[in-house]
RNA sequence: UGGGCCGUCGCCAAGUGGUAAGGCACCAGGUUUUGAUCCUGGCAUUCGUUGGUUCGAAUCCAGCCGGCCCAGCCA
């Protein structure tokens, strides 16, 4: 099993070495792990390292993973995020084996808890939570033993029970573990393991007015399910002393292991929950599935692949190294799926009218156009064409520079598919702007290339005026115009104002189709695009996924 | 001397005592009816730093430097 990895072409990493370590030795025979959000937002790219991490083992080894809602806060957990978390899990193409709640462990919860204190390991804390703060004492200053630290084991059990039902109100009575106010490790400074709350849980609702915290819960939900893998992020590391406390203190049906690894950070990204809610409510965005939130449904809506989202989460890799990926990484991630999946079509986002004089009016023709340049299974479409057509206002330059490949007054270049044309004319309104092109054909040249195998070195696309389907494209960009948003004093200050641009006149070939399952389409020399869910055949709407690499935008920056 | 963790190319990342994989980015060529794709070549005498051990160190030891996390009745 060891070799599992390179059977997927996945790179290994330290997890995958513990595992296997595990494995070899006995320890375990069964990889279990678990994806456990708590339902309190909507899931991002971050989110996504983890569950690839977590399914992605689990795949690999022939074991199963958990999806498992850390639900134990009922203040701020709501079923919209439950819908979502599962529809996001499930569209990324992972199965998981249960789907459970940590609240659905709240008896047993409640009874290892009543085990600790018959140990004299947990006990009532009746103190404020100032107090509580006070006494914890510093990063630099060890704790104090508060003054209900050695109730008798009887008092305990009576307040506990008196907590559960429901005899106090919030805040006046924690359960603490009895562990060491003087621990180096503030964590283990008597962590409390249950509050009061009365408030109705989404899946409890009000059976409960005694909620556990995390420290408590998680380790123990692992156990229960038979997790043998608990992955987390970095900053439970200090956590995990507590974790293996809980654990060695009570009788579970399994020990779990927890092993930490580094969060992703991607660059010109915003990954905190507060910050990308604030970007919703605030409006600074159309919702959490903006195309352009790093949050999958935002993600799934700009037309990333589930693909495409597993080959970046693979190219990342898993340390336990802080690091922050360029963007580059995942728009190749991107851009290397796409590019083997996307039908290729034509498409004028920025228009030019093009008058051909010498192709008679009342004539048009059909061309055949390859569905993929590599991959002859795409098979091809035919592309109407006639006297006018369109192409995009970048691909003409009056003052051309030399190394320009497009049109411009007196030069010859190729219409995909079509034939060569030759600038003749440039027509100006009254504003000096330029209205439209007449141009020639070369009517040998059908087809796009020419019996006398003259060079042309520039090919346009182009759409014809008469069959062309108007729509409207919004390229994205971009949310912020800085690396680190996340750590600017006030992220709004680095939000690109040019995030979104809408053009609302863009010219479709018709051959474009809109489905219920939009298909990924490459205009040809654009990028990639998806229709929107918005999108209707009276008014098609289509996402800019991503640009081409643009090397000739390259040579006009350095210019 | 609070505790924990981390430092390998611009960004990631292999490497586990035998003489620095790979990807992204970048640069230079080639193919091309997308300035796309694809292909070829280039890109760390050196692993935060200083010492030590060793025939041999990114890997072992010690010191130093730098970065991140922890004082919620959040997760």
């Amino acid at each position: 099993m060891s070799d599992s990895s390179a059977d997927t072409g996945e790179s290994s990493n330290f997890i995958r070495d513990i595992i296997d370590a595990d494995l070899a030795s006995g320890k375990v025979s069964t990889v279990v792990t678990r994806f456990p959000p708590e339902p309190n937002g909507y899931l991002h790219i971050g989110h996504a390292k983890s569950i690839c991490l977590n399914f992605g083992i689990a795949r690999d080894y022939n074991g199963y993973c958990n999806l498992r809602f850390d639900d134990t806060n009922p203040e701020k957990e709501e079923q919209e995020y439950i819908d979502s978390i599962r529809r996001d899990v499930e569209w990324l193409g992972f199965k998981w084996h249960s789907n459970p709640f940590a609240s659905d462990y709240f008896d047993q919860l409640y009874d290892y808890a009543i085990g600790l204190i018959k140990q004299g390991k947990a006990y009532v804390d009746s103190q404020s939570a100032d107090e509580i703060r006070a006494n914890r004492g510093t990063l630099k200053t060890p704790g104090v033993d508060g003054p209900y630290r050695n109730r008798s084991i009887e008092e305990n059990l009576q307040l506990f029970e008196a907590m559960k039902n429901d005899e106090f109100a919030d805040g006046e009575h924690v359960l603490r573990a009895k562990i060491d106010m003087q621990s180096p490790n503030i964590n283990m400074r008597d962590p409390v393991l249950y509050r009061i709350r009365h408030v109705t849980h989404h899946n409890t609702g009000d059976k409960w007015c005694i909620y556990p915290l995390y420290d408590f819960t998680h380790g123990l939900s692992d156990a229960i399910e038979g997790v043998t893998h608990s992955l987390c992020t970095l900053e439970f590391e200090d956590h995990r002393p507590l974790y293996d406390w809980i654990l060695d203190n009570l009788e579970t049906p399994s020990r779990p292991e927890q092993t930490e690894f580094a969060r992703l950070q991607l660059e010109y990204s915003l990954t905190s929950k507060r910050k990308l809610n604030a970007l919703v409510t605030e409006g600074h965005v159309s919702g959490w599935d903006d195309p352009r939130m790093l949050t999958i449904s935002g993600m799934r809506r700009r037309g990333f692949t589930p693909e495409s989202i597993a080959n970046f989460c693979d190219m990342i890799g898993i340390t336990k190294k802080y690091s922050t990926i360029e963007m580059g990484v995942l728009e190749t991630a991107l851009r290397d799926d796409l590019n083997t999946r996307a039908v290729r079509r034509m498409a004028v986002i920025n228009p030019l009218k093009v008058v051909i004089e010498n192709y008679p009016e009342d004539q048009e023709e059909v061309f055949s156009g390859a569905n993929h340049p590599q991959n002859p299974d795409y098979g091809s479409r035919e592309v109407p064409f006639a006297r006018e057509i369109y192409i995009e206002r970048d691909d003409f330059m009056e003052d051309a520079p030399r190394k320009f490949f497009r049109l411009s007054p007196g030069r010859e270049v190729r219409l995909r598919f079509a034939c060569y044309i030759t600038c003749k004319e440039v027509v100006k309104n009254a504003a000096g702007e330029i209205e439209s092109l007449i141009c020639t054909y070369d009517p040998e040249s059908r087809g796009g290339s020419s019996p006398d195998g003259r060079k042309v070195k520039g090919t346009i696309h182009w759409v014809s005026a008469r069959h062309a389907v108007a729509a409207t494209v919004n390229l994205y960009d971009r949310l912020f115009t800085v690396p680190n948003p996340g750590a600017a004093q006030d992220f709004h200050q680095a939000l690109n104002p040019d995030s979104r641009i809408v053009m609302d006149n863009a010219m479709l070939e018709p051959s474009i189709e809109l489905t219920d399952n939009p298909l990924a389409y490459q205009f040809e020399r654009l990028g990639y695009f998806i229709s929107d869910y918005d999108s209707t055949s009276e008014k098609p709407i289509f996402n800019r996924t991503m640009t081409l690499r643009d090397s000739w935008a390259k040579i006009e920056q350095s210019r």
